[in-house]
This record gives structure tokens, sequence and C-alpha cells, in this order.
DNA sequence: AACGTTGGTTTCGTCTTGCGGAATTCGATC
DNA sequence: GATCGAATTCCGCAAGACGAAACCAACGTT
């Protein structure tokens, strides 16, 4: 339990650090200085510096009044998401294969990150021309199906702030006014799904659709992909339907977690 | 965001370290070392030792074909653990309250440790002479009431694991003998509530019930504490009936979300 | 099949900086 | 006001973290 001679690449520090954070949240409530120090054989003064360290990052909290210190909103925040990420690939898996073969075309699953799309999964068609992302990219919101998906359905404030950052060109046609954003997403609003044509990469087109949690805040995103010569204007508009069909059972299915955070 | 010239008592690795594992999980999938060593501009030697580290403390999760990292089962498991605690001791401190008006005497909350029982909250009455342990206390499993209602009802295999770790001997009425304890565990799944007398603590007694999750997994447990003299077996009876019903209660509610004790 | 490139692992010498004993302050309690 | 336990702060020492560069391994390319 003490030794660890196998790796001699583990940080010291970090290593003990951990066995602190590890401490704390096993320990299930507030724990204090003295307490950690002598459990984990640590001297107290280096006890402190992880404690304070640990604090400073936000994966612990310290409460003044007791000085005492238990687990903080960083590690429940991460919890949160993974758990959350997880349980919509999860959910949206079945349904994508299904779109798949149904469009014979890439679907697509992003979540919304700062300013951009994050996609966390997605099924390729099996043809030899096909557009495709990598799972863990990152692409522009206001470039994209997916990110037009999510932003026409962010509340007011937020999709201003995202708008308000520097935009970036991907494309020759990739849209740069606020005015004619705005007017797409409005659009979005009204269609129930988000087109985007070349404007993420040349000869590309997207058509994407939000997926709202119970509070109707778009959390991911889920869209096809093809080349724009195999997905005409009537074939992309069926595409959109459908994806808002599959996007709205997933919604309500994702809907049931009670997402609590203690107080 | 880079300057963190606050606190003198941060230790900087373990800083660093904590920003890789965020990172790696703000990411929602498996990353890469150069990718992280990119986004965070840290070197790819020291960012290495990190993830290393990281991995060897069971944060992060190597995936050996890839070589990419992902979050791991350690970071999952404190905050299922975490999150079980809460939840349990929001949903049981109504009740725990209640209890305590109806008697009189000290209400006692604890989860299932590692051979023992670990108290996360307890509501006290309001008397002079009164029983405390204090949150966050571990105590063995076979000595107090808390204990021997989580025994009674755990899984053969691992009710056998428990009792044949070396019994420690709180006062000279604590239960030694395997037969003894057997027996008494028998009666409790009878009764459906256990009790102790001065087997944990001299003059002092306890009645208590377990609080099973949706498997019938006791993972915590309810009691009153009293001393001996103002608690006849015949208020113990009573007490036993009450607490079955509220733990009952809040069986069911906490049976509605997947959470899992940890080890 | 040789070559170049990308990404991971290892080495090694430097010198930062983490360590922990001890001294100090703080805050309860008697 | 005195005392005790606990949390901070100080400080000198050397452990050990750092990162440049070398080294591999695995692909993809020509």
């Amino acid at each position: 339990m003490a030794k660890k001679p196998d790796n001699p690449y583990v940080v010291q520090p970090v290593m003990k650090a951990l066995r602190v954070l590890e401490l704390v949240a096993r320990h299930g409530h507030e724990i204090a200085l003295t307490a950690v120090s002598k459990e984990l054989r640590i001297p107290k003064t280096t006890t402190f510096r992880y404690l304070q360290t640990l604090t400073a990052a936000g994966f612990l909290d310290h409460n003044r009044s007791t000085d005492r210190y238990n687990l903080g909103p960083q590690l429940r925040a991460i919890a949160r998401a993974d758990a959350s990420v997880s349980k919509i690939r999860a959910l949206a898996r079945p349904a994508m294969i299904e779109l798949m073969h149904e469009f014979n075309e890439t679907v697509n699953l992003a979540v919304k990150g700062n300013g951009t799309v994050v996609y966390i999964d997605l099924v390729e068609a099996n043809r030899s021309l096909r557009m495709q992302a990598r799972i863990g990219e990152s692409h522009p919101m206001h470039s994209t199906a997916l990110g037009k998906a999510i932003l026409a359905f962010l509340p007011e404030a937020e999709r201003r702030r995202q708008l308000d950052l520097p935009l970036t060109e991907m494309t020759g046609r990739t849209l740069l006014e606020r005015e004619e954003i705005e007017r797409q997403l409005r659009q979005v609003v009204r269609a129930g799904y988000a087109t985007e044509m070349g404007e993420n990469e040349d000869g590309a087109m997207c058509v994407g659709v939000p997926i709202l949690d119970e509070d109707g805040y778009p959390v991911a995103a889920l869209s096809i992909s093809a080349p724009l010569m195999r997905m005409p204007r009537s074939l992309a508009a069926k595409a959109g339907t459908r994806l808002r069909e599959v996007a709205a059972t997933i919604s309500v299915q994702f809907g049931s977690h009670p997402t609590t955070t203690a107080l």
C-alpha cells in the first residue's frame, strides 16, 4: 500500500494528493486536517498543502467555520458531466444506427462545449465517400448544423454571448453576419431542424437537431452529414423530420434524471 | 486563468495534474497524450507523467490499444458514493427529526464502510444525558445495532467475510462468539430490527434497521440510541417497529436511481 | 520496401521547489 | 487568563520534478 515500485513515472506529490482526495471523499462528510494527516501518515504540513491545493482547484471545499474539508463542486461537476455524456451516448446509439441504415449516411452526436460542439459519438455510413468528424473534435457552433441546432434553442442571454465571440471562417460559405445567423436561427426554431451547406467544410452538408433536457436546455445535438451532391433539399427535409422524431424520444428519456446538487 | 499568485501553499505538480484530470474529464471521451499536452501547454514529458500517475491512482483509465486516456473507475466510484450518501442523508433527514421528537432520543444514520459503519448524520435529542456518536466516526459492525441491521441483510458471502475479520471487544458485553452473533442476526431478520445493549458502550443501547437499495442490499442503517435505563424492552420494540416503517419508506424512495455503494 | 512523419517512451543533468521539523498563532475551553 | 489542541507559517536541505533531446514504434506515403 505504501510502496509503488512499479511505475517510475508516477509523480509523488500528485499521487499523495490523490490519496488525500480519495480519503476525504470516502469519509462521506467534513474532515479536519489532523485527521487526514493521521490516517494517511502524511506529515501535517504536507497534508495541509495538499488540502489547500485541492481546494484551490475546486475539488474540495473548505468550511471556514469548522475548518474542515469535504468534496467540492469541481469533482461533482466532472462526475455529472461524465454521467450525462454517457447517458446521452447510450440512449442515442441505437437510434443513430437505425438512422444510418435509413439514410445510408454518417450520423453524428455532439455535446455543447464552450463556444463549440464536441463530437461524442458517430456512426459511419459504409460508403467510400463519407464525411466524418472525429470523436472528440470540436467544431465552431455557427458553422455546423449541430451548433446551429443548439444555438437556436439556447436561452437568449447565452446565445448572445456565444455570438459575441469572434466567428471563425471555416469555408467561403461560412456565415459571419450576425443578422444572417440570427435569421437562420429563427428559421431553425420554426422548422425544428438546422441545415448547413458547405459552411463548415467544402462539399459537405449537414442536418441537425437539438437534444433537450427536462428544462428545454439543449445539452446535445444529433445530425446526419453527407456530401452536398448526395443530399438534395427534399431529402434534407425528410432527414430533418426523422431526426426531430428521434431526438424528441431521446430528450424525453434523458429527462428523468434528478440532477441534484448537494447544497 | 494561468496565474495563481494567491495561495502560496498550492503545490504546483498537484495543481497541474488536476488540470489534466479536468481536461480529460471535460473532453467527454478518450484523449491522447499529445492533445492534452498541446491544450494545456504543458510539455509532453510532464503531461505523460501526470497521465501515468492519474492512471496509477485509478482516476484515469488507459486504453492500451488506442493509447488514449479517459475517466477512470476511481473517480466514478467516489462520485457515486458521494451522491449515494447525499441522497440518503437528504431523504432520511426529515424522518429522523420526526423520530427524534417522537421518542425524544438521538437518531443516527450510518452507511456501511469496510467492516464498519460510518455515521453520516445524527439528530440529537435535547436532553442532558444523551448518547452521541460523531458524524464521520466508524464503529464496528458487530457491536452496534446499526451494524447488526446491515449484517443481517447482507448477502451470505459478504456477511461471512465480515465475520471472519477479528472482532474487537468494545465492552464486556460485546458479542464475540460467531454462533451467538449469527443466532442474533437470524432474529434480526425475523423481527425486522436489531438491538444492542451495552455492547458498544457501557450504559447505552440502540435499536437499528437497515435501509435497502432496489436490490435489497443494505446500503445504510437508521437507529435510535438511548441510555439503557430510559429504554425498556417494550419501548425498544415500539421504536423498532417505527424505525422499520420509516426505513421502508426511505428504501423505496432511494431505489429509483442507479446508485451503487463503493467498496 | 525504404522513407518520413506523427506520437509515445526513456534518459539524464540541472536546479527548482516540495518536504517536514519546529516555531508561532489562533481559538476554543476551563 | 491560562491551557490545550489544532491550524498556519518559517526555513534550510536535498529529493525529485522538469523538460530538452534522444530514442522507438507504428503508420502512410512514395
